[in-house]
Order: C-alpha cells, then structure tokens, then sequence
RNA sequence: GGCCCGGUGGUCAAGCGGCUAAGACACCGCCCUUUCACGGCGGUAACACGGGUUCGAUUCCCGUCCGGGUCACCA
C-alpha cells in the first residue's frame, strides 16, 4: 500500500529487515549472562554521571558473564565535539571500565556487532524506517517548525488533553498517497515519523529492575524516527540497536523513564523483544536556593560543578579505585559490607544486583568519598603508593615531582611516616598541602607568630632546645632518641609521665607534651605531626638540625 | 501545568505489618597517647504531614506538601 512511498523516501535502500537482521545472529550467551552496552554522545568531557552508569553497567555484567560494549550515539551532529570519542575512551579507560565491543579510537572498533558509532548505521536505521513506512506504521511528515508550532497553539487553545504531534493533531498522519508522492518529488522537506497504536488514557504497565512496575499511559505519540538530515532520532536508533546487537539490559539515566511506553511501542512495531530496562538515579548536589533561604537538590551540573567532570578527581590525585569504591556504595547498599571483607578484591568480584539499587538519588558526598579514599590508601602497600604518586606528580604537581625525581629514596622513606597506622591522606594533592615540611626543599618555619600553647613556656624555649641539640644525636634510634628528649625535659623540670603531670601540673613548668611541641614546631611549623622521629629520619641530619637553629636564632 | 518517579538522622542507607528503628560518613565526649592521627568505648540525631485499612503501621491505600524527571527533527 505505502511501498510506493516508502520507495520514494528510500530509493537507495535496497536491503530488507530480514537481511539486516541476518548479519546480526543472535548471541550465543551462557545461561544467566547478560549483554549491556555503554552509550554516551561524544559532546564534551566525561560525566561522573556517564562513569557511574558505565561502571554499573559493567559490574553488572561481569559479575554474570556476558558482553559489554561501548556505542557511540553521534546523531546529533550539531553538538558533536572534536576529539569526543578519544574523551570517553581515555576517561573509561583511566578509570579500568573496559569493553568486549565497540569504539576503541576516534575512528575504529572492535567486535563483530558493529558499526558501534549510530552516524555510520543511516542506512541500517533507514532498512527499518523504509519498512515500517511499508506496512503503514511510519510517514513521512512536512510539517515545519512554524507548522508545529501552531498545532501547538490550537491545542492549547482547544485546551487538548495531551500535547504533541498524535491522533487529529497529526497534519500529515492521514494524506493520500499522491499527495505525499508529489511533495517528495517536489523536492519538499520531510521527515519520517512513526504511526502510534496507543491509546489517550489507556495505561499499561511498564518494568524498571529499580523501581518495578510502572504505570503510564502508552504512548500515542508520533514520534520522529528519522530526522531530516537522514539519521535517526535517539529513540529509534536505541530501538535498532539494541536488537541488532543484542542487548538483554538497557541500564542507563532515569531521564528515559518517560519514554519507556516510546521505546516499548518501537519495540512491538517492529516485532522485536523489549530488553529488561534499568533506569538509574542522578547523582545530586545540593545547591542554596537563588533567595538564599534553604536549599535544593539538582543534578550535578557539567557547567556548574568541577566535581561533575571525572577528570577532576585525577587531577585532585584520588586513586581511581577509591573513586570507583565510592560510586559503588552510592550505586548499592550491599557494596560497603561486602568491600570490608574484600578489601583486596577486584571489584569485579562484586555482584550487582540492581534491584538493591536505590530509587532516589544520591547527594554527592566528599566527606564520604575522602573516607572511602582514606581506606583505600591505607591499604595500599608503600611500592603501590610511591608508583601511583609518582604517576601522579608528573602529570599535575610540578614541584612535588621533580621532588621525587631528585630525591627518590627520600620520598620512598617518607611515605612510611604518614601511612603507617594512619588514614591521613585522601588524595595526592594531600601531601604537598599537610607536609611541606617533608616535600619543600625550601621549607622554612615562620617563628613570627608562636602558638598561643607556647606563651607560657616562651623564656625557657630556648634554653630547651639549645639542650635538645646538645643531646641530640643523628643516629639514636626512636627509643634512644625520645629517651634524650625525656632527660632535657627533666632538667628544666617539664615532667615525663603525663599521668603525673596531670594529677599535680602546678608542680612542674609544664609537661614532655609541651616540650615535645617546641621540637615540633622548629621542625615543621606546626604543633600537629606523624611521629618527629620519622620525620627526622626524612628531612636528614642536616635538617633536623639546621630548622632548629634557625628556629632558635629567629627566638633570639 | 499534565504525566511519571521519589521522600527513614546533616549525608549514604538497612527495614519489606509487631524492632528499645541497624550500620557507615560527619559531629561531640571519654580512653589510649609526647602532638596529631590510628584504634577502642560511648553520645547527639530520623520514619515529611493528614486521613484511612488493621488488634497493630516506617512498612499497605488515599490525599496534601516537598524534591526530581519528562513533555524537541538533543541525547
């Protein structure tokens, strides 16, 4: 009835859905595996978001066997960006999500399902559009924008129960057949849109592994399915696609959820299975509202928020697997207890199961994430830290880089000091920030202003710490060391036992914590350290002593 | 605005008709301790609101409120 239509539109495409499908077999997946995909548009950098649905999508389905794949969702030429795809492959990868199938380069792929990017399918997309334009169940359409626009309007006006381009609304839904021949031949613009089945305020029920059973209205809208420059709209290549190349799971951003009875009605349309949907709740931030009275949650914003875009964390010196860490104990409850026990797994080992998954969506949480960071580093071992930090100095901290280059050894001595029994350091950027006064070759304590602990003690500092150097021997070990400092105390009659101390503290000028501060502060410039004899240990003889003589000359 | 989803402490969250309503992060206190940290112990703090159903509701139903999503030839 419509061939000749359909002929018109697609002249050039010869191949039938039954061809197509044809180089698309079905995969012979075990039982119980599944075939998720990741499908991100390549027009900017990398979401948190986007690596959050990836690495969902990936523990899901390595934790069950199967195929994941990476499809380039490129139909959208005005937004394109340079290098898009080079962006989402260097960000997944960075991050260790990695794929059985798809876009491996800005211009190859991998695997036998493809092409993975949808600007290079036109064809395929328009074999189905061609089709459905044969039995009658898509048109071509010449509305105008203008056009659209006032169908908008008399809706409106008419006060109609839906808005949109369906039933009577629908212009070009019902012209006759020579009509629509003669406007093609006349070269008029078209696009195809698909001729919708449902029903005004018929509801149906609609399954999400999160939230389970839906209902909405079917959808009853004709929608586009192939625009005007030829490629198809998001809906139907997701349709296409997804059939073709055999996905069981479509895990992705809760924005879809209202076009679930869309992609169902595709599905049907064209007589393929309708995949198990997943629909993932947006990671948030809370934002003070513009009046500057409480505050408000929205997404977190690509333009708005530095913590939207992955390359931050790299870049603030997060080990990725404690990123990774985090996006999983948002992504499930089941995930902390399980990492306690397995701290050294891959998370691989993890099974997802998405149902435990949470409906609402999360606030971001740093306080969260530096905790989870702590944890992580922690367990690191000390050669795991120095390769990662080093990795790391190179491409963002210039100075505590050439630091490490200069002074390796050093630097390997020195993580000892704040990893062992510690959970100080969330990040790399972490070091420069809580110890200069290992990493500063030009680290100099500003004697200008004392802690308000030292007034008290100020007269005798000096004479403490000309003591202190006196006794003060390089090699001594910690107990010998801290034996030494022990004596000077009880020379200038600061007690040793704290206990003591506290139970009669009008008996001495003051305690070993005390004087122990003024040893630290000529050091570090600070009152709070990991162990001085360790530190001692890094800066060196030289320094050890040097600092607490220049501290005691600026005293002086 | 219509439709859809969500609403347990500051945050993430267990719970799935009967509990003194878990746990983690953050915060506070104590202990340990030469500082800080680590570790141990303890603490503050929650079922949005109003109706039902039920012997009994955080849990089921309805309404209200609040938050989010969606209504494109963008994905």
């Amino acid at each position: 009835m419509s061939k000749r239509v359909a002929d018109a539109l697609f002249p050039n495409i010869k191949t039938t859905c039954e061809e197509a499908q044809a180089m698309y077999p079905p995969r012979a997946l075990p039982e119980g595996a599944v075939c998720t995909r990741f499908a991100p548009s390549p027009t900017g950098f990398m979401h948190i978001g986007g690596l959050y649905t990836a690495l969902l999508n990936s523990i899901f389905t390595r934790s069950r066997g199967g195929v994941f794949f990476l499809r380039i969702e490129d139909t959208d030429q005005k937004r394109q960006i340079e290098n898009g795809v080079t962006e989402i492959i260097s960000a997944l990868d960075e991050f260790q999500i990695h794929f059985d199938e798809g876009a491996v380069s800005e211009t190859e792929d991998r695997g036998s399902y493809g092409p993975y990017r949808q600007s290079l399918r036109r064809e395929i997309y328009q074999v189905f559009a061609k089709y459905l334009v044969e039995i009658g169940r898509a048109y071509p359409c010449f509305c105008t924008a203008d056009e659209l626009e006032s169908i908008r309007a008399r809706q409106e006006a008419a006060d109609a129960p839906q808005k949109g381009y369906y039933g009577q609304w629908a212009a070009c839904r019902d012209l006759d057949e020579e009509t629509v021949l003669k406007r093609i031949a006349n070269g008029d613009r078209w696009i195809v849109r698909m001729r919708s089945g449902g029903k005004l305020g018929v509801s149906r029920v609609y399954h999400d592994m999160i939230r389970g059973d839906l209902s909405m209205q079917e959808n009853i809208l004709d929608a586009v399915i192939i625009k005007g420059d030829g490629l198809p709209t998001y809906h139907f290549a997701h349709v296409v696609d997804d059939h073709l190349m055999g996905t069981t799971d479509v895990i992705r951003a809760d924005e879809w959820i209202a076009s679930i009875p869309l992609h169902v009605e595709m599905f049907e349309l064209l007589g393929f299975p309708v995949p198990r949907y997943t629909h993932l709740s947006p990671i948030m931030k809370n934002e003070v509202k513009e009046d500057g009275e409480g505050v408000s949650r929205r997404k977190l914003s690509k333009r708005k928020d530095p913590e939207a875009r992955v390359g931050y964390y790299d870049e603030a010196g997060y080990p990725i697997p404690a990123v990774l860490d985090y996006l999983l104990t948002i992504g499930s409850a089941d995930y902390e207890p399980w990492r306690e026990e397995h701290m050294d797994a891959p998370i691989y080992d993890f099974r997802l199961d998405l149902s435990k998954t949470g409906a609402a969506g999360a606030l971001f949480d740093f306080d969260k994430l530096n905790n989870v960071a702590k944890k992580r580093i922690g367990h690191m071992s000390e050669e795991q830290i120095f390769d990662a930090v080093s990795a790391w100095a190179k491409r963002h901290d210039a100075q505590l880089d050439r630091f490490i280059r200069d002074n390796g050894d050093t630097f390997r001595r020195s993580i000892t000091v704040w990893h062992e029994r510690r959970l100080d350091v969330a990040k790399w950027s972490d070091l420069m920030e809580l110890y200069p006064y290992l990493y500063d070759p030009d680290f100099a304590v500003d004697a200008g202003a004392l802690p308000e602990s030292f007034l008290a003690h100020r007269e005798r500092i000096p004479g403490i710490l000309a003591d202190y150097l006196e006794t003060f021997d390089y090699e001594d070990d910690s107990d010998a060391w801290f034996g030494k400092v022990k004596e000077v105390a009880a020379r200038h009659n600061y007690c040793v036992k704290m206990g003591a101390y506290k139970k009669h503290p009008e008996d001495y000028n003051g305690s070993i914590a005390d004087l122990s501060s003024f040893i630290r502060y000529a050091l570090t410039g600070t009152t709070n350290t990991p162990d001085l004899h360790g530190i001692i240990h890094v800066i060196g003889r030289e320094a050890a002593i040097g600092r607490v003589n220049a501290f005691l000359e600026k005293l002086n």
